[in-house]
DNA sequence: GTAGGATGCCTAGCACCGCTAGGATGTCGA
DNA sequence: TCGACATCCTAGCGGTGCTAGGCATCCTAC
Protein backbone atom coordinates (compact mmCIF):
# COMPACT_ATOMS: atom_id res chain seq x y z
CA UNK A 1 0.00 0.00 0.00
CA UNK A 2 0.97 3.69 0.37
CA UNK A 3 2.34 3.15 3.56
CA UNK A 4 4.43 1.08 2.80
CA UNK A 5 5.74 3.29 0.00
CA UNK A 6 5.95 6.03 2.48
CA UNK A 7 8.09 3.74 4.85
CA UNK A 8 10.19 3.01 1.89
CA UNK A 9 10.94 6.35 1.12
CA UNK A 10 11.34 7.30 4.62
CA UNK A 11 14.06 5.21 5.23
CA UNK A 12 15.93 5.87 1.78
CA UNK A 13 15.77 9.48 2.67
CA UNK A 14 17.42 8.66 5.84
CA UNK A 15 20.01 6.76 4.14
CA UNK A 16 20.50 9.61 2.00
CA UNK A 17 21.52 11.82 4.81
CA UNK A 18 23.81 9.25 6.45
CA UNK A 19 25.93 8.63 3.34
CA UNK A 20 25.92 13.17 3.52
CA UNK A 21 27.24 13.14 7.08
CA UNK A 22 29.16 10.03 7.07
CA UNK A 23 31.30 11.42 3.80
CA UNK A 24 31.50 14.52 6.63
CA UNK A 25 32.48 12.58 9.51
CA UNK A 26 35.17 11.00 7.29
CA UNK A 27 36.22 14.03 5.66
CA UNK A 28 36.47 15.89 9.01
CA UNK A 29 38.52 13.06 10.28
CA UNK A 30 40.88 12.13 8.16
CA UNK A 31 40.77 14.46 4.72
CA UNK A 32 39.01 14.40 1.54
CA UNK A 33 41.49 12.35 0.44
CA UNK A 34 40.53 9.38 2.68
CA UNK A 35 37.20 9.87 1.62
CA UNK A 36 37.20 7.04 -1.24
CA UNK A 37 33.69 5.04 -2.45
CA UNK A 38 34.73 1.80 -0.55
CA UNK A 39 35.22 3.45 2.73
CA UNK A 40 32.50 5.80 2.42
CA UNK A 41 30.38 1.96 1.84
CA UNK A 42 31.81 0.26 4.45
CA UNK A 43 30.97 3.38 6.93
CA UNK A 44 27.15 3.35 5.79
CA UNK A 45 27.36 -0.36 5.97
CA UNK A 46 26.05 -1.06 2.62
CA UNK A 47 27.70 -2.00 -0.93
CA UNK A 48 29.65 0.60 -2.78
CA UNK A 49 26.45 0.60 -5.51
CA UNK A 50 23.93 1.88 -3.31
CA UNK A 51 25.46 5.29 -3.27
CA UNK A 52 25.16 5.82 -6.94
CA UNK A 53 21.45 5.00 -6.30
CA UNK A 54 21.34 8.01 -4.21
CA UNK A 55 24.10 10.36 -5.93
CA UNK A 56 25.60 10.22 -9.36
CA UNK A 57 29.43 10.25 -8.29
CA UNK A 58 31.31 11.56 -5.73
CA UNK A 59 31.09 14.81 -6.78
CA UNK A 60 27.33 15.06 -6.09
CA UNK A 61 28.46 13.65 -2.37
CA UNK A 62 30.75 16.22 -1.83
CA UNK A 63 28.30 19.27 -3.70
CA UNK A 64 25.76 17.53 -0.88
CA UNK A 65 28.17 18.19 2.16
CA UNK A 66 28.94 21.55 0.85
CA UNK A 67 25.34 22.63 1.29
CA UNK A 68 24.87 21.10 4.06
CA UNK A 69 27.50 23.52 4.92
CA UNK A 70 26.40 26.73 3.43
CA UNK A 71 23.43 26.38 5.92
CA UNK A 72 25.91 26.39 8.95
CA UNK A 73 27.70 28.98 7.41
CA UNK A 74 24.77 30.99 7.20
CA UNK A 75 24.08 30.63 10.46
CA UNK A 76 27.12 30.66 12.29
CA UNK A 77 27.47 34.35 10.43
CA UNK A 78 23.31 35.07 11.56
CA UNK A 79 24.17 34.56 15.03
CA UNK A 80 27.82 36.44 15.02
CA UNK A 81 25.71 39.58 13.04
CA UNK A 82 22.58 39.74 15.43
CA UNK A 83 24.97 39.44 18.68
CA UNK A 84 26.42 42.34 18.12
CA UNK A 85 23.84 45.38 18.58
CA UNK A 86 26.62 48.17 17.01
CA UNK A 87 25.64 48.58 13.19
CA UNK A 88 29.25 49.63 12.71
CA UNK A 89 31.01 46.86 14.23
CA UNK A 90 28.73 43.94 12.26
CA UNK A 91 30.88 43.54 9.65
CA UNK A 92 33.42 42.94 12.01
CA UNK A 93 31.98 40.53 13.60
CA UNK A 94 30.85 38.83 10.73
CA UNK A 95 34.31 38.45 9.29
CA UNK A 96 35.60 37.30 12.34
CA UNK A 97 33.15 34.36 12.56
CA UNK A 98 33.73 33.44 8.57
CA UNK A 99 37.27 33.04 9.45
CA UNK A 100 36.70 30.89 12.50
CA UNK A 101 33.95 28.92 10.54
CA UNK A 102 36.63 28.41 7.93
CA UNK A 103 39.76 27.13 10.38
CA UNK A 104 37.47 25.28 12.77
CA UNK A 105 35.83 22.95 10.03
CA UNK A 106 38.53 23.17 7.42
CA UNK A 107 37.24 19.34 5.34
CA UNK A 108 34.15 21.37 5.13
CA UNK A 109 35.28 24.98 4.06
CA UNK A 110 37.41 22.74 1.18
CA UNK A 111 33.94 21.43 0.11
CA UNK A 112 31.99 24.53 0.00
CA UNK A 113 34.68 27.02 -1.21
CA UNK A 114 38.06 25.05 -2.96
CA UNK A 115 37.08 21.35 -4.28
CA UNK A 116 35.94 21.74 -8.21
CA UNK A 117 32.16 22.49 -8.30
CA UNK A 118 29.26 23.78 -10.15
CA UNK A 119 27.72 26.36 -7.15
CA UNK A 120 27.86 29.41 -8.36
CA UNK A 121 27.62 32.51 -5.53
CA UNK A 122 25.38 35.01 -7.68
CA UNK A 123 23.00 32.91 -9.89
CA UNK A 124 19.62 31.54 -10.29
CA UNK A 125 20.24 28.52 -9.50
CA UNK A 126 22.15 29.32 -6.24
CA UNK A 127 21.60 27.13 -3.29
CA UNK A 128 19.36 29.31 -0.84
CA UNK A 129 21.68 28.55 1.82
CA UNK A 130 24.77 30.37 0.59
CA UNK A 131 22.44 32.86 -0.63
CA UNK A 132 21.62 33.31 2.68
CA UNK A 133 25.30 33.21 3.65
CA UNK A 134 26.08 35.67 1.38
CA UNK A 135 23.45 38.18 2.58
CA UNK A 136 24.83 37.88 5.98
CA UNK A 137 27.81 40.08 4.63
CA UNK A 138 25.54 42.20 2.45
CA UNK A 139 23.34 43.16 5.09
CA UNK A 140 26.03 44.74 7.02
CA UNK A 141 25.89 47.35 4.62
CA UNK A 142 23.14 50.02 4.32
CA UNK A 143 20.48 49.49 2.05
CA UNK A 144 20.87 52.44 -0.17
CA UNK A 145 24.54 51.42 -1.04
CA UNK A 146 24.41 50.81 -4.83
CA UNK A 147 27.72 48.70 -4.17
CA UNK A 148 26.90 46.42 -1.25
CA UNK A 149 26.82 43.16 -3.61
CA UNK A 150 29.95 44.09 -4.33
CA UNK A 151 31.69 44.94 -1.36
CA UNK A 152 30.02 41.71 -0.11
CA UNK A 153 32.01 40.09 -2.61
CA UNK A 154 35.38 41.83 -1.99
CA UNK A 155 35.39 41.00 1.48
CA UNK A 156 34.09 37.81 1.05
CA UNK A 157 36.61 36.63 -1.83
CA UNK A 158 39.60 38.67 0.79
CA UNK A 159 38.63 36.50 3.78
CA UNK A 160 38.82 33.24 1.38
CA UNK A 161 41.99 33.92 0.53
CA UNK A 162 43.58 34.46 4.07
CA UNK A 163 41.50 31.54 4.83
CA UNK A 164 43.09 29.19 2.34
CA UNK A 165 46.53 30.45 2.02
CA UNK A 166 46.64 29.66 5.39
CA UNK A 167 44.82 26.44 6.02
CA UNK A 168 47.05 24.97 3.15
CA UNK A 169 50.36 26.39 5.39
CA UNK A 170 51.43 29.04 2.78
CA UNK A 171 51.49 31.77 5.28
CA UNK A 172 51.99 31.22 9.19
CA UNK A 173 48.56 30.90 10.34
CA UNK A 174 49.88 32.25 14.21
CA UNK A 175 49.86 35.96 12.42
CA UNK A 176 46.03 35.34 11.18
CA UNK A 177 44.94 37.92 13.72
CA UNK A 178 47.23 40.55 12.27
CA UNK A 179 45.87 40.14 8.82
CA UNK A 180 42.31 40.04 10.11
CA UNK A 181 42.48 42.82 11.78
CA UNK A 182 44.33 45.30 9.17
CA UNK A 183 41.55 43.64 6.42
CA UNK A 184 38.44 44.99 8.44
CA UNK A 185 40.43 48.24 9.29
CA UNK A 186 40.68 48.59 5.27
CA UNK A 187 37.91 47.00 4.33
CA UNK A 188 35.08 47.18 6.54
CA UNK A 189 35.10 50.58 7.82
CA UNK A 190 31.94 51.81 7.02
CA UNK A 191 32.66 53.16 3.24
CA UNK A 192 30.02 55.43 0.77
CA UNK B 1 86.28 9.53 -19.28
CA UNK B 2 84.79 12.40 -17.58
CA UNK B 3 83.51 13.95 -21.08
CA UNK B 4 81.39 10.50 -21.62
CA UNK B 5 79.85 11.36 -17.79
CA UNK B 6 79.70 15.00 -18.12
CA UNK B 7 77.18 14.65 -21.55
CA UNK B 8 75.15 11.81 -19.84
CA UNK B 9 74.65 14.37 -17.05
CA UNK B 10 74.12 17.36 -19.40
CA UNK B 11 71.16 15.12 -21.23
CA UNK B 12 69.91 13.88 -17.77
CA UNK B 13 69.49 17.26 -16.91
CA UNK B 14 67.53 18.33 -20.66
CA UNK B 15 65.55 15.67 -20.04
CA UNK B 16 64.82 16.53 -16.48
CA UNK B 17 63.75 20.41 -17.63
CA UNK B 18 62.26 18.00 -20.47
CA UNK B 19 59.40 15.94 -17.72
CA UNK B 20 58.76 19.68 -15.85
CA UNK B 21 57.66 21.28 -19.33
CA UNK B 22 55.92 18.47 -20.67
CA UNK B 23 53.85 18.30 -17.33
CA UNK B 24 53.19 21.94 -17.28
CA UNK B 25 51.90 21.82 -20.96
CA UNK B 26 49.86 19.26 -20.36
CA UNK B 27 48.15 20.92 -17.15
CA UNK B 28 47.54 24.13 -19.41
CA UNK B 29 46.28 22.12 -22.16
CA UNK B 30 43.90 20.07 -20.18
CA UNK B 31 43.97 20.48 -16.57
CA UNK B 32 46.20 18.71 -13.76
CA UNK B 33 43.77 15.90 -13.50
CA UNK B 34 44.75 15.00 -17.02
CA UNK B 35 48.60 14.61 -15.75
CA UNK B 36 48.76 11.26 -14.82
CA UNK B 37 52.43 9.54 -15.17
CA UNK B 38 51.18 7.32 -18.01
CA UNK B 39 50.52 10.03 -20.16
CA UNK B 40 53.71 12.50 -18.77
CA UNK B 41 55.95 9.56 -19.45
CA UNK B 42 54.41 8.99 -22.72
CA UNK B 43 54.73 12.59 -24.20
CA UNK B 44 58.42 12.95 -22.90
CA UNK B 45 59.02 9.51 -24.88
CA UNK B 46 60.14 7.33 -21.96
CA UNK B 47 58.74 4.52 -20.05
CA UNK B 48 56.93 5.27 -16.60
CA UNK B 49 59.32 4.44 -14.35
CA UNK B 50 61.79 6.99 -15.58
CA UNK B 51 60.15 10.01 -14.11
CA UNK B 52 60.98 8.21 -10.45
CA UNK B 53 64.23 8.44 -11.62
CA UNK B 54 64.02 12.30 -11.68
CA UNK B 55 61.63 13.20 -9.11
CA UNK B 56 60.54 11.20 -5.74
CA UNK B 57 56.91 11.28 -6.79
CA UNK B 58 54.12 13.14 -8.92
CA UNK B 59 54.36 15.85 -6.14
CA UNK B 60 58.14 16.79 -6.93
CA UNK B 61 56.79 17.40 -10.51
CA UNK B 62 54.28 19.39 -9.37
CA UNK B 63 56.45 21.36 -7.51
CA UNK B 64 59.11 21.61 -9.13
CA UNK B 65 56.46 23.58 -12.35
CA UNK B 66 55.38 25.31 -9.33
CA UNK B 67 59.03 26.97 -8.67
CA UNK B 68 59.12 27.98 -12.44
CA UNK B 69 56.33 29.37 -12.13
CA UNK B 70 57.27 31.48 -9.31
CA UNK B 71 60.26 32.88 -11.17
CA UNK B 72 58.46 33.90 -14.17
CA UNK B 73 55.73 35.37 -11.98
CA UNK B 74 58.37 37.54 -9.98
CA UNK B 75 59.72 38.54 -13.71
CA UNK B 76 56.18 39.38 -14.56
CA UNK B 77 55.41 41.70 -11.47
CA UNK B 78 59.20 42.96 -11.93
CA UNK B 79 58.46 44.24 -15.15
CA UNK B 80 55.03 45.90 -14.12
CA UNK B 81 56.43 47.46 -11.14
CA UNK B 82 59.60 48.94 -13.45
CA UNK B 83 57.23 50.24 -15.46
CA UNK B 84 55.19 52.26 -13.28
CA UNK B 85 57.78 55.61 -12.87
CA UNK B 86 55.10 56.83 -10.10
CA UNK B 87 55.81 55.29 -6.84
CA UNK B 88 52.36 55.94 -5.79
CA UNK B 89 51.11 53.69 -8.75
CA UNK B 90 53.32 51.20 -8.23
CA UNK B 91 51.13 49.15 -6.45
CA UNK B 92 48.80 49.29 -8.85
CA UNK B 93 50.50 47.89 -11.34
CA UNK B 94 51.60 44.95 -9.16
CA UNK B 95 48.28 43.77 -8.47
CA UNK B 96 46.78 44.00 -11.59
CA UNK B 97 49.88 42.25 -12.96
CA UNK B 98 49.38 39.64 -10.53
CA UNK B 99 45.41 38.53 -11.70
CA UNK B 100 46.49 38.78 -15.16
CA UNK B 101 49.08 35.95 -14.37
CA UNK B 102 46.51 34.25 -12.23
CA UNK B 103 43.83 34.28 -14.77
CA UNK B 104 45.96 33.61 -18.04
CA UNK B 105 48.02 30.82 -16.65
CA UNK B 106 45.32 28.93 -14.01
CA UNK B 107 46.98 25.29 -14.27
CA UNK B 108 50.72 26.77 -13.71
CA UNK B 109 48.46 29.10 -10.57
CA UNK B 110 47.00 25.95 -9.52
CA UNK B 111 50.20 24.09 -9.40
CA UNK B 112 51.47 27.41 -7.06
CA UNK B 113 49.01 28.29 -4.74
CA UNK B 114 46.13 25.61 -4.77
CA UNK B 115 47.70 22.12 -4.86
CA UNK B 116 48.71 20.44 -1.72
CA UNK B 117 52.12 21.42 -1.19
CA UNK B 118 55.21 22.01 1.31
CA UNK B 119 56.02 25.72 0.56
CA UNK B 120 55.64 28.01 2.36
CA UNK B 121 55.61 32.06 2.02
CA UNK B 122 57.57 33.57 4.85
CA UNK B 123 60.36 30.58 6.12
CA UNK B 124 63.94 29.94 5.85
CA UNK B 125 63.36 27.47 3.04
CA UNK B 126 61.02 29.62 0.99
CA UNK B 127 62.19 29.11 -3.18
CA UNK B 128 64.07 32.44 -3.51
CA UNK B 129 61.90 32.74 -6.61
CA UNK B 130 58.81 32.84 -4.85
CA UNK B 131 60.70 35.49 -1.72
CA UNK B 132 61.11 37.26 -4.96
CA UNK B 133 58.02 37.54 -6.66
CA UNK B 134 56.64 38.41 -2.70
CA UNK B 135 59.08 41.57 -2.60
CA UNK B 136 57.48 42.68 -5.65
CA UNK B 137 54.58 43.20 -2.94
CA UNK B 138 56.86 44.63 -0.53
CA UNK B 139 58.85 46.93 -2.52
CA UNK B 140 55.45 48.74 -3.46
CA UNK B 141 55.47 50.43 0.62
CA UNK B 142 58.06 52.66 2.51
CA UNK B 143 61.15 51.18 3.59
CA UNK B 144 60.70 52.99 7.05
CA UNK B 145 57.10 51.58 6.93
CA UNK B 146 57.65 48.35 9.85
CA UNK B 147 54.70 46.73 8.94
CA UNK B 148 55.03 46.27 4.89
CA UNK B 149 55.81 42.87 5.00
CA UNK B 150 52.22 42.29 6.37
CA UNK B 151 50.54 44.63 4.26
CA UNK B 152 51.78 42.97 1.31
CA UNK B 153 50.53 39.36 2.46
CA UNK B 154 47.30 40.31 3.26
CA UNK B 155 47.03 42.36 -0.28
CA UNK B 156 48.61 38.89 -1.89
CA UNK B 157 45.50 36.79 -0.36
CA UNK B 158 43.10 39.10 -0.83
CA UNK B 159 44.21 38.98 -4.94
CA UNK B 160 44.42 35.44 -4.40
CA UNK B 161 41.01 34.45 -3.08
CA UNK B 162 39.98 36.86 -6.20
CA UNK B 163 41.37 34.70 -8.34
CA UNK B 164 40.90 31.73 -7.20
CA UNK B 165 36.47 31.90 -6.58
CA UNK B 166 36.88 33.61 -9.98
CA UNK B 167 38.84 30.69 -11.30
CA UNK B 168 36.81 28.43 -10.08
CA UNK B 169 33.66 29.98 -10.93
CA UNK B 170 32.25 30.68 -8.42
CA UNK B 171 32.07 34.66 -8.67
CA UNK B 172 31.55 35.83 -12.26
CA UNK B 173 34.62 36.91 -14.26
CA UNK B 174 33.01 39.78 -15.88
CA UNK B 175 33.13 41.72 -12.68
CA UNK B 176 36.73 40.84 -12.08
CA UNK B 177 37.92 44.43 -12.90
CA UNK B 178 35.38 46.20 -10.49
CA UNK B 179 36.25 43.86 -7.74
CA UNK B 180 40.39 45.04 -8.42
CA UNK B 181 39.25 48.35 -8.07
CA UNK B 182 37.62 48.21 -5.03
CA UNK B 183 40.22 46.31 -3.62
CA UNK B 184 42.98 48.33 -4.53
CA UNK B 185 41.54 51.68 -3.24
CA UNK B 186 40.93 50.12 -0.31
CA UNK B 187 44.26 48.47 -0.02
CA UNK B 188 46.91 50.24 -1.67
CA UNK B 189 46.20 54.20 -1.06
CA UNK B 190 49.13 54.67 0.63
CA UNK B 191 48.87 53.88 4.25
CA UNK B 192 50.88 54.85 7.30
C1' DG C 1 -2.28 -18.98 -0.99
C1' DT C 2 0.46 -18.54 -4.52
C1' DA C 3 2.43 -17.23 -9.07
C1' DG C 4 4.48 -13.29 -11.34
C1' DG C 5 6.73 -9.15 -11.53
C1' DA C 6 9.05 -5.31 -9.85
C1' DT C 7 12.41 -3.65 -6.72
C1' DG C 8 16.70 -3.47 -3.95
C1' DC C 9 21.02 -4.95 -3.25
C1' DC C 10 25.47 -7.37 -3.77
C1' DT C 11 29.36 -9.72 -6.19
C1' DA C 12 32.50 -9.22 -9.57
C1' DG C 13 34.83 -6.70 -12.75
C1' DC C 14 36.24 -2.67 -15.87
C1' DA C 15 39.73 0.85 -16.94
C1' DC C 16 42.39 3.77 -14.77
C1' DC C 17 45.58 5.70 -10.98
C1' DG C 18 50.58 6.24 -8.51
C1' DC C 19 54.33 3.55 -7.83
C1' DT C 20 57.99 -0.38 -7.87
C1' DA C 21 60.45 -4.94 -8.38
C1' DG C 22 63.29 -7.45 -11.37
C1' DG C 23 65.29 -8.52 -15.55
C1' DA C 24 67.04 -7.36 -20.31
C1' DT C 25 70.01 -4.39 -22.81
C1' DG C 26 73.67 -1.63 -23.78
C1' DT C 27 78.01 0.86 -22.41
C1' DC C 28 82.32 1.53 -20.16
C1' DG C 29 87.00 0.52 -18.16
C1' DA C 30 90.54 -2.95 -17.27
C1' DT D 1 87.41 -9.46 -24.57
C1' DC D 2 85.19 -9.67 -20.58
C1' DG D 3 83.27 -8.38 -16.21
C1' DA D 4 80.96 -4.53 -13.84
C1' DC D 5 77.95 -1.07 -14.06
C1' DA D 6 74.36 1.96 -15.39
C1' DT D 7 70.15 2.57 -17.92
C1' DC D 8 65.68 1.59 -19.05
C1' DC D 9 61.53 -1.31 -19.88
C1' DT D 10 58.00 -4.91 -18.97
C1' DA D 11 54.97 -6.46 -15.81
C1' DG D 12 52.52 -6.10 -11.82
C1' DC D 13 50.78 -4.40 -7.02
C1' DG D 14 47.14 -2.33 -4.45
C1' DG D 15 44.32 1.30 -4.89
C1' DT D 16 40.62 4.56 -7.33
C1' DG D 17 35.60 5.76 -9.33
C1' DC D 18 32.12 3.46 -11.40
C1' DT D 19 28.90 -0.26 -13.56
C1' DA D 20 26.95 -4.67 -15.49
C1' DG D 21 24.45 -8.64 -14.27
C1' DG D 22 22.32 -11.75 -11.34
C1' DC D 23 20.13 -13.01 -7.03
C1' DA D 24 16.95 -12.56 -3.37
C1' DT D 25 13.25 -10.33 -1.34
C1' DC D 26 8.94 -8.15 -1.17
C1' DC D 27 4.50 -6.47 -3.00
C1' DT D 28 0.61 -7.16 -5.98
C1' DA D 29 -3.02 -9.54 -8.35
C1' DC D 30 -5.48 -13.49 -9.14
Amino acid sequence: MSAIKERRERERAQRHQLIITAARELAEAEGWEAVTTRRLAERVEYSQPVLYSHFSGKDAIVRAVSIDGFGELAAHLGRARSATPEPGQALHAVCRAYLEFATERPALYQAMFVMPTDVKFAHAETPPQLRAAFDEFVSCFRPDNARRELFAEVIWSALHGVAVLSDSGRIPPDTQDERLDFLIARLADTPS
